[in-house]
DNA sequence: GGGTGATGCTGAG
DNA sequence: TCAGCCTCACCCC
């Protein structure tokens, strides 16, 4: 679920139905009950996307601090709404809406300082940033490791995972194993460009479709079947969509990492 | 219907 | 280093 397009969908989804309003604020579940009580009634003033994090900034200086993790999930209802489970952590609800968080990885109360120590550890997000920033270009150059390993490292650039690092690189005629700082100039912009598109287009479509349709024969991206919708990303032993090759996978970065040996080296 | 791994990452040990 | 989050999609029976 959760790279950086998907947070982003929320983000906006959030600010379009909760921004602005006081709302109700709970935790059916319990284990987020203080910090729900904490926030109960007050005006949420923005939510904001960063790489793969969610902050609801409330009135009075406090954040709501969310990642998703594996198997974390928001459910966000016009009303009337289905009962939240038991099993939700956090309820938000307006007189219109209720947004059902489940199994996140962390939901939070933080502070300012934490926020910035968040933000701090992040990388520029391709999806806030238009512009490719100079600390991206230097962190590549002083990396000696894999680039399938820096594009996993969200201090690097945030909001990519295990799925658009595949397909940039792949879309980039790019072997994951080249060493970072091993990259031309033109290639690292093409990296970053290439994923703030291919990001955007997630944002889009709402879904990791980087296959171009009319390279295997279809009108419109959204006709594509599953198994037509990705270059390499688990495609290990099939052929490659361009020059049929098989794809292959190994371990970089504790993952897998699918890549075209052909179009990829 | 049951088992399993994953579009991530933290924190206990 | 690895359990944990406790959902969903996919595979096999």
């Amino acid at each position: 679920m959760p790279a950086g397009h998907t947070i982003r969908r929320i983000a906006d989804r959030h600010t379009d139905l909760f921004e602005g309003q006081a709302l109700r604020v709970s935790s059916p579940q319990g284990r987020f009950a203080a910090g729900a009580s904490r926030l109960d009634g007050r005006v949420l003033q923005q939510v904001e996307a960063r790489g793969k994090h969610l902050l609801y900034h409330f009135e009075g200086r406090r954040t709501l601090h969310v990642h998703l993790g594996l198997v974390g999930r928001f459910q966000t209802h016009r009303l009337p709404a289905p009962a939240p489970s038991p099993a939700t952590r956090l309820v938000l609800r307006t007189d219109d809406a209720a947004a059902y968080l489940t199994g996140p990885m962390k939901c939070d109360l933080i502070d300012r300082t934490m926020v910035e120590r968040i933000v701090g550890h992040l990388g520029p997000d391709p999806l806030k940033v238009s512009r490719r920033p100079k600390a991206f270009d230097d962190a590549l150059a002083g990396d000696h490791r894999p680039i399938g390993t820096v594009l996993l490292d969200q201090g690097v650039v945030a909001g990519i995972g295990n799925v658009y690092r595949s397909e940039v690189l792949f879309l980039e005629g790019i072997d994951p194993h080249t060493p970072a700082s091993d990259l031309t100039a033109d290639q690292v912009s093409a990296i970053w460009s290439t994923a703030r598109e291919e990001l955007r287009r997630g944002v889009e479509d709402g879904a990791i479709i980087t296959v171009g349709p009319r390279e295997v024969g279809a009108a419109t991206r959204r006709e594509l079947p599953a198994e037509l919708r990705r270059y390499a990303y688990k495609r290990s032993g099939m052929p490659c969509h361009r020059c049929h090759t098989q794809i292959r996978s190994t371990e970089m970065a504790g993952r897998q990492i699918w890549w075209c040996p052909e179009c990829q080296s």
